[in-house]
RNA sequence: GGGAGCUUAGCUCAGCUGGGAGAGCAUCUGCCUUACAAGCAGAGGGUCAUAGGUUCGAGCCCUAUAGUUCCCACCA
């Protein structure tokens, strides 16, 4: 029935000859199916610019984990794959590539650039999914998107229509974030703030009646070009005169207002404070409040205009040192002090934000983000682990609306057109317009969105978005989970809430998986700027897409960061290979054309033990799962493959196998049974192992990936026959145990005595005592008398063994002793428990009966010791 | 200034709604037992950060404290 296995486990060998038997098969593709229930997960689409990382290996194995387990569960599960156009990092990356041609935007215009950037992405944009299909995500490559591709493009400027129209988007003059490296504005959520050294300059105005100074303190001492007040608390008795007087600013000789604002807190540096409404967030709003002058002092690159000739084209850090050097020379300076704050700076390239004044497009948030609180309080959406969602919550409440436009040419246009002439601005989807008003043909906004308006909408717009009649959105829509990391929630969970919310009147997914980051050995996050980052592709090569895989999910609960560590996918590979040679193990084994197909009529106890442990780890697997518990479950399976399924119960079938005849058919065929049960909930974590596995097998045309995920069975629950079998393992750990404790080699062979009131019990395991215990004959009785011998003791049994030549009757005594007292603490233990009046009347009955039955083991047992101190004392 | 997480064996971490503390690696002792030395059989190792509380019963729930990491926030 089946084809040879290598004798090596060398992941290279098979894993991308797997990948493509699975896409020629196309067992990805998920299709619509009324008869079954669609299950959906989008990707969070890679930037095009990406290399695979960690993080994304992390995110992808808990994606495909849960897609191929529904999907072997009967679900049509789809998972949509795509890409990010990365506005920002891609534009950079071109401008970069160009740079070193020599080339600017400016030269090749913008028709030349959106030319060479599709250029790019045609010849880059590929790399990163090619990347993915390497770890073996079983992702639906038929239906792979692009955030600018037509459909998405036509979904953005559907809802940037239909959001104008709505009045949820407008254009206005407002404080932003820009960011003077990549020239363009940034969004809240896309400003890191980072704690700096810094400086505290001490300045002095002088009043322009010649009264004297008044003292104030700033970080930014080169911004004092574009004061326009000083403000002081109106509460402040020390500067109560001071308020409407009129200073002289230093330097540039402007006549500026002492305002009175609430803003200045009167504990913190001098109490005063220099107002640049152009060039501070809060000195914005005092300018607004005392109807300041805006004056903005820097051009787009953060260099000081022409307006001011002594400082004109230097760069905001050399005008700082010209400026602080210039007041001091004027006696403006009074002091310099250390000073440690924080500073907003680009998340794209690091440069320190300049907070500017500009007209920009906004979308305004707070009827948005109401309906997405509402949705996650009710539980339309909820986070695993739930912790998450006050992270959500907080965000939402105290969220200011979010600057969408853009300064630069890759991405999605604005689709606002506007009349140089009458100044009318039309909003439409059309790609050009002519003025409603003057007849003159309109000139579209120049701008581009951010890159997370488009994705905002991935989950519907993937789908065949805005035509709602599409039956992929019909059928998919909501999705069911969306996996992803903490540090994306702001820029993306969020924005998908809402959006999906006003726009399909749904969640667009009701659980969000939130994984933590994969750090490096040492705990510090991977970073191309620290060099410590590891290459996912590199672990592949070395140990296979399946050891990474297993790793990651191992040992990892929802939202907790992990180390990425060497040696834990060395005993993940390690795993793979036991797996692999079990699997060998039972092939070589198997008679020519055997069938499998079924388990034997005639089971022995150990059968029944093993099938029933495996129907409880279905249950169990597939429970865990549910929960998203993908650590846990991963466990449960790594210790039922290794000790139950290998250690013992193959070992067990060793000597049935030699014995041949009916009970070695029977083994036989329970082997193949529980391995192919194991290979099918082992499938999700290590896809191309079992998949090679079975194919060798199975060997019947058939594919794993499509086959049913096992679950609990009744029929299968063999109670009695494990706990009975269990006592000839017990027996066979003592018998180990207690030889290796006296140093007693496995070569040397004794008789083994074995003394039980069940012998029926331990007659159906006689074999394995010879095979497992060293003994090299077994005799049954209820009664034994052998001196000289080595006892063993379990509940169920007394053993001897007669290796008088080694036998000391002290140690034996000795060691019987320390038995005694263990059992007696135990006896104590629970006897104590079930003593307490309040244990009896709360505890739930079944733990109760626990209790007795492990009190009577414990009670039997040391009944036997005793017996066996009291013989050997004679 | 707010908020969250973490603190469990030497190391890295699990531990699901509270019922006698687990894994991998490392350490120690034996084994070439014909699937696997990427292995097998054993062993040692933990007042679950600290102090209170709730409970018949707490690693788990509550309160406080300490250390640590992260997120958010306009303190010039």
């Amino acid at each position: 029935m089946s084809k040879e296995l290598a004798k090596q486990y060398d992941p290279s060998q098979f894993e991308d000859r797997i990948y493509k038997f699975w896409q020629e098969g196309g067992y990805f593709h998920a299709e619509r199916d009324p008869q079954k229930t669609p299950y959906t997960i989008v990707i969070p689409p890679p930037n095009i610019t990406g290399q695979l990382h960690m993080g994304h290996a992390l995110d992808e194995t808990l994606q495909d984990i849960l897609i191929r387990w529904k999907r072997m569960s009967g679900y049509a599960a789809l998972w949509l794959p795509g890409t990010d156009h990365a506005a920002i990092a891609t534009e950079a990356k071109i401008v970069e590539a160009m740079r070193k041609e020599g080339v600017t935007k400016e030269q090749l215009g913008r028709e030349g650039f959106m030319k060479r950037a599709w250029e790019w992405k045609k010849q880059y944009g590929g790399r990163i999914v090619e990347q993915l299909k390497k770890l073996g995500s079983s992702c639906d490559w038929d239906r792979e998107r692009f955030t600018m591709d037509e459909g998405c493009s036509e979904a953005v400027k559907e809802v940037f229509v239909k959001y104008y129209n709505k009045g949820l988007i407008y254009r206005g003059e407002r404080m932003v974030n820009w960011c003077p490296k990549c020239r363009t504005t940034l969004s809240d959520a896309e400003v890191t703030f980072e704690e700096q050294a810094g400086h505290f300059w001490h300045l002095r105005y002088p009043f322009k009646d010649g009264s004297g100074y008044l003292e104030l303190a700033t970080t930014r001492p080169e911004t004092l070009l574009g004061d326009t007040a000083v403000a002081v608390n109106p509460a402040d008795e020390r500067y109560k005169d001071a308020v409407g007087k009129m200073l002289i600013l230093p330097l540039v000789g402007r006549e500026i207002p002492v305002v009175a604002d609430d803003y200045v807190d009167m504990e913190f540096g001098t109490g005063v404070v220099k107002i640049t409404p152009a060039h501070d967030p809060n000195d914005f709003e005092v300018g607004k409040r005392h109807e300041l002058e805006v004056i903005n002092v820097m051009t787009d690159d953060a260099k000081i205009t022409a307006d001011y000739p002594d400082y004109a084209g230097m760069d905001r850090y050399e005008a700082r040192r010209k400026i602080v050097e210039d007041l001091d020379k004027g006696g403006f300076l009074v002091r310099v002090e250390e000073h440690v704050h924080n500073v907003g700076t680009c998340y794209r390239c690091g440069t320190t934000v300049e907070p500017k004044v500009s007209t920009q497009w906004f979308v305004k948030m707070e009827p948005l983000a109401k309906p997405a609180i509402e949705a996650v309080k009710k539980g339309d959406t909820r986070f695993i682990p739930e912790r998450f969602d006050k992270i959500y919550f907080h965000w939402l409440e105290n969220i200011r609306d979010w600057c969408i436009s853009r300064q630069i040419w890759w991405g999605h246009r604005i689709p606002a057109f506007y009349c140089d002439d009458c100044g009318e601005t039309v909003v439409t989807k059309e790609s050009s317009c002519t003025c409603p008003k003057c007849g003159k043909p309109m000139r579209q906004d120049p701008d581009t969105l951010d890159t997370w308006f488009s994705s905002a909408l991935w989950p519907f717009s993937t789908l065949g978005w805005p035509d709602k009649d599409s039956e992929d959105l019909k059928y998919f829509y909501p999705t069911n989970t969306l996996v992803t990391g903490y540090d994306i929630i702001f820029f993306w969970v969020i924005r998908m809430m809402f959006s999906g919310l006003e726009n399909m009147g749904k969640v667009p997914f009701n659980t969000v998986l939130i994984h933590g980051l994969v750090r490096d050995a040492n705990g510090l996050k991977m970073s191309k700027s620290l060099g410590n980052g590891i290459d996912p592709l590199e672990v592949i090569k070395q140990y296979g897409a399946d050891a990474l895989r297993f790793m990651l999910a191992t040992g990892n609960a929802p939202g907790n960061d992990m180390r990425f560590i060497e040696d834990k996918v060395k005993a993940s590979r390690n795993f793979a290979n036991k797996v692999w040679n079990a699997a060998r193990f039972i092939m070589m084994n198997l008679p020519e054309g055997f069938k499998a197909d079924a388990l034997p009529e005639n089971m022995t106890a150990e059968d029944k033990w093993v099938v029933s442990k495996f129907n409880t780890l279905a249950g169990e697997v597939n429970s865990n799962l549910e929960a998203f518990e993908l650590g846990v479950a991963v466990q449960k399976l790594y210790d039922f493959i290794w000790d139950v399924y290998c250690d013992w119960y193959i070992e067990l079938t060793k000597p049935r196998i030699a014995a041949g005849g009916e009970t070695a058919e029977a083994a036989q065929k329970v082997l193949v049974w529980v391995m192919k049960g194991m290979l099918k909930l082992l499938h999700p974590f290590m896809p191309y192992i079992t998949e090679e596995i079975w194919q060798a097998l199975v060997n019947d045309g058939s594919a794993i990936i499509v086959s049913d995920f096992p679950v609990y069975d009744e029929a299968l629950c063999f109670t009695d026959e494990e706990t009975r079998f269990e006592k000839i393992v017990e027996a066979i750990r003592q018998v180990r145990a207690t030889r290796s404790s006296m140093n007693v080699v496995p070569s040397v062979k004794a008789k083994l005595y074995i003394e039980t009131k069940e012998p029926e019990v331990f007659e159906a395991g006689r074999m394995f005592f010879e095979r497992l215990a060293s003994a090299s004959e077994v005799d049954i009785a209820d009664k034994w008398d052998i001196p000289d011998s080595v006892t063993v003791v379990t509940a169920a049994a007394r053993m001897f063994i007669p290796l008088s030549d080694i036998v000391d009757t002290e140690k034996e005594l000795a060691r019987l002793g320390k038995e005694k007292k263990a059992a007696e603490k135990d006896i104590e233990f629970l006897s104590s428990k079930l003593n307490n009046q309040g244990f009896i009347a709360k505890a739930p009955a079944q733990l109760i009966e626990a209790q007795k039955q492990k009190l009577a083991k414990a009670q039997e047992k040391l009944a036997k010791i005793e017996e066996s101190i009291a013989a050997m004392k004679k």
